[in-house]
DNA sequence: TAGATATGCAAGCGTGCACTTGCATGCATT
DNA sequence: AATGCATGCAAGTGCACGCTTGCATATCTA
């Protein structure tokens, strides 16, 4: 059915620039050439929309294999891995972290799908930083505070991003944003005090 | 007069916690317990209430004089230093720069506001970089990228805690994180390829 | 004490919004 | 050709919102 792809596409687009509150069905309907009645024929209500615009973009990332089965402990192999996915994630999901952001508690569901992820790559990072100091391939320190740190290294990067696109952003490519801090990162954790 | 304290302070939270769009002028007068008319005739109209919001917490960090006259270039007494200031300011601000996220586009003059400080502050990074390494202090590297790794790491860390203060937080304190990422990213600009 | 100022109260105005409904039309399957 | 289904169209409903107004009351100042 093309007609529902159009009405999800439009409102993506417009909750996107304008937040969930600041778009009207009537709008919805006119960016998607669509008469508003069919909508509500559709998806029942505006919620509706909103909750078939996440359930066609749920995708959860992946990190336990980088880290785990597929891990070769070498840090910067690894940890470039994971800035990669982690990056992915971020543009595959774009639309509804914006709107995520924005409409912050309106669906509760969004909330912990936009929640989880670095929840989850924190604890994972913690394991692997354990794992890599009983090994003696880097020096012993906190692996929470160190998870930590690279996290919101990376964490930082896509949301100023995301979020202040049109003022950053040509600052500094993401590729070589990425190799740079992952090596800078290990140098850090490689070194004893 | 304490009425349009009453008014903006009322005002900030709701709007902090549903959005400017979510939350009506007659919310706003229950919550701060004055009569409806009142807010139109102190303020005009809806948007003069965020208008005041913002002025009253119109507040820009100054990172110069840490990174230019005080400068001690100790990366890591530096550093740690911006990092104080760049979180005090996270402080400072949470409720606008909240409200700056969620309803961006509303008001022009508040996207510039939470985009600048962040811009500026890469650039002065940059050049204490810059002068680092003809100082031979640490190694030589591509400064735009060490101001970068550097910047996202805070802005990470601050807005994580802003936007999913309720789930996370507690894995680490603000104290220890500051003091370990720094010292972590100084051994990393410290060291030789 | 007299006047100005700030606020409360109640009623209302116009508008935009989410959502509905009844009917007509095109299109595809059988 | 007949049937069902998705959609368009137009009109409308009820409600919440931003905002206004006229009047009463309280508080403060000259």
């Amino acid at each position: 059915m093309q007609t529902s792809d159009r009405i999800i596409e439009a409102a993506t687009w417009l909750i996107k620039k304008n937040g969930y509150r600041g778009v009207s069905t009537k709008a919805i309907a006119t960016e998607a050439k669509v008469n508003e009645s069919t909508i509500f024929r559709q998806f029942g209500s505006k919620q509706g929309i909103l909750e078939a615009i996440i359930e066609r973009h749920s995708d959860i990332p992946q990190f336990e294999k980088l880290l785990k089965e597929d891990a070769t402990d070498n840090p910067e192999v690894d940890l470039l891995n994971v800035s990669q996915q982690y990056r992915l994630f971020f543009h595959k999901n774009a639309d509804i972290i914006l709107i995520g952001i924005r409409d912050k508690g309106m669906l509760p569901e969004l909330d912990r799908v936009l929640a989880d992820p670095p929840v989850k790559l924190h604890s994972l990072l913690v394991e692997y930083f354990e794992r890599l100091q009983k090994k003696k391939v880097i020096a012993i320190q906190d692996e929470r505070l160190a998870a930590m740190s690279f996290l919101s290294m990376c964490y930082g990067f896509q949301m100023s991003e995301l979020i202040h696109r049109q003022y950053q952003s040509q600052l500094v490519t993401e590729e070589e944003f990425y190799k740079h801090s992952v090596s800078l990162f290990v140098k850090g954790i490689l070194s004893h005090s």
